[in-house]
DNA sequence: TATGAATGAGCGTTCATTCAT
DNA sequence: TATGAATGAACGCTCATTCAT
């Protein structure tokens, strides 16, 4: 998975593969059809433990919905965004219009999944009074537009600007909930 | 470009180039050094274009800065995001971190030059009174975020479910700016 | 070993090298890493069975200095002037100057040591008595003219007029030696 | 000439050829067939002056046979080995094989001319008592083997160790005249 | 006569895939 | 099950040759 990320599917030779994984060429094709069925399944098992770190912090009972959105993004950003995991998700931008089935169980497990989750939790925002916006429950991808900038600033323009995702994350936040926080 | 845009640069054939272009392969060499500058010198002046595009509509005298930054938007989503412009993000997303001097030039002539600009709309956002929240000023990025949730989504999920990604602008923009519309 | 001098260094098609090898194109890297340093390899290694044939053949004890030389002169016209081993010397002289490497290799393996092997011959021969010219140790090159010229007569002319290389050998050695002959 | 005698025939690019000589690649083709027949024109024409410079000195009347090969090799060593004129007749060496019209030429202009004026010398030196070895006029090639040493040790290892070509050649000479020169 | 942009066959090299062990 | 030597199709790139100007 690390080549694949490091080199995209094309200039990823199972050479290394094979060597980064301490078995022989030969070996890989005991497990994996062929090279894009490797892919495609890597993708599959990498995205699986990525779900999990998200949402493996459950929230606090009696958390308000901003505190929870926050934990959420927090680690994601530590998790993800800072990680070799924010790498695979822009491995799965890059190469996902190629491999259709990886865009779509990473649509399926992930995107959906998410954008529910964070509907509901939009929508119970809402019935607390927690947040204005009604229209925002329509597209729950506002929510986390700013974390997925974060992925890719980090892969691309970190070297010219360093990003504070978190403080960033804040701000966006201040714009969707409420409670006054001035900073 | 169209091809560098379909299969990424390590999958793109000089064949296929050669051949979409109408000319013979050799002479391809007669305008690039090789594949990799051919690469970069494309992507460099195909996003002229897009620019161009992106800062050719002069926002009307007199506007809200809100219709400002919608008409922007606009603009981007018919003219970037729904076309292979949007494509032409992805593949810069995709091919950066292997291409410094791609992820360079548009970090240089697209991402620093349109924060700036839109750092100067929030800011006068704020000075009109439009814009409450001062920090927003801090992270210009989280204005475009769901632009570029927009393109991404385009490529890779319009399949699954198709998203109005101006509508989801405009939701966006009323958490930021106060109620009153001057459309 | 056989393109290579047939055909030279550039002209030589790996294709062909495979074929000839009875492998596939790719197996030639499984051992060399690229067409040059199998040309300096090959070279190397073509050239050590030929000095094994030129020290081959020890001298008969009690022999004459002028009986060792022509021993010696009878063999490489054997086995080097009148066999492939010959175009070998000549694809050196062909792509020395373009081969620093295998000029070298050959400089130190072949030249340097077969003159200094000549020199004490000339040196044994001249404290024998049977050389009279004492100059002749200054420059053991001499003695080993008529070989290099068989060479490459053999290779470019003996089309044309055929060559006695040994006789000639003789004729030169009658040169060098008083006339006492112990053969 | 001077290209290909820098690279060989195989090695040698036009583009380079043109730009040497200042004209553009096509002119070439109105000139030559190809590069083939480009070669070997070259060839038989750079031979020309060669043959010039080496039968331009006439020998002093009076002179010795000895005075008048020490002559002509003083000449050669000057005027071939020891300049570019020298790479050309290694140039011919290396691709006499692979151009036979080129190896002809060689043979019929220089080497047949060469040797049949060496024999004629040589039988005036036996016919004036300066040459006592009746057999050399056999072989005509032993006279000017030195002279081809000089130039292939010019090309392939004076780097390694510097050879006094015109003092080699005259410790030849001792060995074929008699008029003791004993250094 | 001269040009040089365009051509495309051909080459060196790579690497996903196979298979005898 | 595991190996890794061998394969050969395919790619990037070169360069002798052509031809419209």
């Amino acid at each position: 998975m690390d080549e694949f990320i490091a080199r995209g599917f094309a200039a990823t030779r199972l050479d290394d593969v094979a060597r980064r994984a301490g078995v022989a060429k030969g070996t890989i094709y005991l497990h994996f059809k062929d090279k894009e069925s490797m892919f495609e399944e890597l993708i599959r098992t990498a995205i699986v433990p990525m779900i999990n770190r998200l949402w493996g912090t459950p929230p606090r009972p009696g958390a308000s919905v901003r505190d929870m959105v926050e934990g959420f993004a927090k680690t994601f950003i530590e998790e993800v965004a800072t990680t070799r995991r924010g790498d695979l998700v822009r491995l799965i931008v890059a190469e996902g219009p190629r491999f259709p089935a990886v865009a779509d169980f990473y649509y399926r497990e992930v995107v959906s999944r998410g954008l529910a989750g964070m509907r509901a939790l939009i929508e119970l925002g809402i019935a607390r009074g927690e947040i204005q916006h009604k229209n925002l429950a329509r597209f729950p991808q506002i929510m986390v537009a700013p974390a997925l900038i974060a992925v890719i600033w980090q892969s691309l323009f970190s070297r010219h600007a360093p990003l504070d995702a978190l403080e960033m994350f804040r701000v966006h936040l201040d714009l969707i909930f409420s409670e006054r926080r001035t900073t």
